[in-house]
DNA sequence: GCATCTTACTTGTCTAGACAAGTCTAGACA
DNA sequence: TGTCTAGACTTGTCTAGACAAGTAAGATGC
């Protein structure tokens, strides 16, 4: 193992067995040069990629603090989910309820950066995993750079996908809620208008212009969003 | 600005207007060493944070690619309740409605790490934002890390607060989804047993061992997660 | 007593050079 | 023709030294 690295888990074994308490002064860089025989640049790398991780806090002119874990906020990763079936070594299909362009209502041409009229395209397409509903996603699409959205195979290829491959992302902007599906979507998904559903509605823009508007509903008796968090 | 920095940021600009396709071949360090003027191991750290960022791809002996941004898998930040409604500007208090030690059942002592029949503790406690219930938080405690966990006052802290202190955060596992309430968590949030709910379940290490498992249950129609992805 | 300066120590960054390690290609060779 | 090798080029890392910038404490002068 390279040098920085033997310092750097050196150093993150202690934190993790709490040899400092939490803001308490650790050893400066020029400590650990002498202790492990290296260079400075090398403690320091070690030093800054532990900063990164959340794990130290350092100060200029001060010294080097072990960090208050309990401003670690965690984090969860949200796969795209032809990706996440296909790992689970299950079978994904998708089934195309509705492909067409339409005219941007107010709040939607806002909330997609077009004028209200703009020709806009809205897709409404439902996802099997081994011939079981789990997702249904209702989306709008910002024409500017998928001008072809509607002559796309969505069978074969995630909208999430063919977007991501004409326009970069850029930026995401996610809710998590807990609610009911409309009348539509419990129909297309199969299941009672009751059944709680987690619904995801996910805004992406690509070079500066709002790409698309996505909402994305789960029956909860058949999704789950699973996340972790280690430093 | 360092110049480390200008060059991390002048790739970063080019890179977001698109100027290489996703893995295309990116120019190498030589090359930008002599377009900045600068040392390469300046370069270096640029290039090395921004593949970090998973922007970029570089494998050695072939040189430096624009990644293929559709890989970047989004992440969604999950904050401390407390944080959170302190910081939206309100008043944030909570209802100790359940404080005492258990015995453990198979199941619980299997996820905290116990053998069953151990004593473990166990708190319900109602969160409010500006006196609306927003959350029931049902947590089973091991005792090993934090054995004054029955004399806390959780009015005051949050059982996560005090949980942060008396053991370092170093590993969480979480699941996120929609479901109903229980028959008591329904009463206790003041909501119909219909209504649709976000369910957290939380599990924590620290220092190699369990600490708490705990189930967050929100009203769907009072609580939103949010989160947002930029490179 | 108080303000100011000096000194020591810290982190932040850059440099020029060096070697290691991986990949690819063109040419030598059988 | 097929195989091997040497060189060129790439990223990965380390070094020893340097200067900048920030902090803190002690020394100095009033």
């Amino acid at each position: 193992m390279a040098p920085f690295q033997l310092v750097k888990q050196f150093i993150k074994k202690k934190l993790s067995q709490g040899d400092w308490l939490a803001g308490e002064q650790m050893p400066s860089e020029a400590d650990w040069t002498t202790q492990f025989g290296v260079s400075r640049m090398t403690v320091n790398r070690a030093l800054r990629e532990l900063q990164n991780e959340g794990l130290i806090e350092r100060i200029q002119g001060v010294g080097t603090f072990a960090a208050q874990l309990s401003k670690v906020s965690s984090m969860l990763t949200i796969r795209d989910l032809h990706e996440e079936i296909e790992s689970r070594g299950h079978h994904h299909h998708a089934r195309v309820d509705l492909l067409l362009a339409e005219s941007a209502t107010p709040k939607l041409g806002l909330q997609l950066g077009v004028a209200a009229g703009t020709s806009i395209f809205h897709s409404r397409i439902t996802h099997f995993d081994n011939g079981v509903a789990l997702q249904c996603e209702d989306r709008y699409v910002n024409p500017v750079w998928a001008p072809d959205y509607l002559n796309v195979d969505f069978t074969h290829m995630t909208p999430t996908a063919y977007l991501l491959k004409v326009a970069p992302l850029w930026r995401a902007q996610y809710t998590i809620e807990a609610g009911l599906a409309t009348t539509a979507e419990a129909r297309l998904l199969g299941i009672s208008k009751a059944q709680s559903c987690l619904i995801v509605v996910r805004r992406t823009m690509s070079r500066g212009i709002p790409i698309t508007l996505a909402r994305l509903v789960h029956p909860g008796s058949r999704y789950v969003l699973e996340g972790r968090f280690e430093p």
